[in-house]
DNA sequence: AAGCCTATCAACCGCCGTTGG
DNA sequence: TCCAACGGCGGTTGATAGGCT
């Protein structure tokens, strides 16, 4: 049997052609986006529908930004990544103008290998001396170091029938395990999973020592710039919002702390 | 100058969720 | 309710440019 071709066999592959690019936008530019599968019939381009879609989404599309990604784009993908995992759409969302394919080539190319270098966690405590440097005005930073900022947020912890941070127990190490990424991975999707089954209450638990915080609390989760923060490997946070409209309504949360941080709120 | 190696990135592939008949 | 088509997404591949020997 086998899976039927999603194209017909006559079609271009490879390499767009400008002539290809030219018809592709002129076509979007008169009908719109979607329908890819009558784009590439209508315009006349020996193209798979998802090849045109594709074509247009990360390259031909006005206000997509090539190239040169800036250090604090880097840095809110470095971010964003233990929080989202490999979501490259959900963090091109994040980054007006990239797409997820740029963000997952950048992140394949570049970002894996600096942070492989400079394992995450260890990247984090790179972060926190910085910014503990910042904090008391000694900056030595060597000119290709990671611009510091606090990361604390990967500590995504599970949460147990009883309460318990299963990342709290003693023999959570996570600072140079193999099962680092997949670990974090499998935290972030707990949580999400949990974050995202709203109108379940009983879902939604927030241990004893959270009750007593303020509700601005919240911003623990994910990324925080607090100087004063304990480092991840001391500390957990063990939280969850009561209620959170989505996983975009937390991003949104964070992002704007990120922003607040980086200067940027205003942007 | 030529050959090899590595890095980069555009594009393809296939899975999966959604939608509409 | 079922199923085919479509669209979105992430993983992977392959072409090519640039660097190195």
């Amino acid at each position: 049997m086998g899976r039927r071709p999603c194209c017909p066999k006559e079609i271009n592959k490879g390499a767009w052609s400008r002539e290809e690019d030219q018809t592709l936008s002129k076509y979007v530019a008169i009908h719109g986006e979607g329908k890819w599968q009558k784009v590439a019939q209508n315009a006349g381009l020996k193209r798979c529908g998802k090849s045109c879609r594709q074509r247009w989404l990360n390259y031909l599309k006005p206000g997509i930004k090539r190239g040169d990604i800036s250090v604090d784009e880097e840095d809110l993908i470095i971010r964003l990544h233990p929080l989202l995992g490999n979501r490259w759409a959900l963090i091109a969302k994040r980054l007006p103008g990239r797409t997820d394919n740029e963000i997952k080539n950048y992140w394949n190319t570049n970002l894996s290998k600096k942070l492989q270098k400079q394992p995450t966690s260890s990247y984090v405590s790179s972060l926190q001396r910085k910014h503990h440097e910042e904090e008391t005005k000694q900056v030595h930073v060597a000119p290709e170091a990671p611009r510091p900022r606090r990361v604390k947020a990967v500590q995504h912890s599970k949460m147990l029938d009883n309460g318990v941070c299963e990342n709290c127990t003693p023999s959570n190490k996570v600072e140079g395990s193999s099962d680092e990424a997949s670990f974090t991975d499998f935290l972030i999707d707990i949580d999400q999973s949990h974050l995202l089954n709203i109108g379940d209450d009983s879902n939604s638990k927030v241990l004893p020592q959270m009750e007593e915080e303020d509700h601005n609390n919240i911003n623990n989760v994910g990324l925080t710039n607090s100087p004063s923060s304990s480092p991840p490997s001391d500390h957990c946070h063990h939280l969850l919002p009561e209620k959170f409209d989505s996983l975009e309504t937390l991003l949104d949360v964070e992002l704007k702390r990120m922003a607040s941080f980086l200067g940027l709120e205003n942007d």
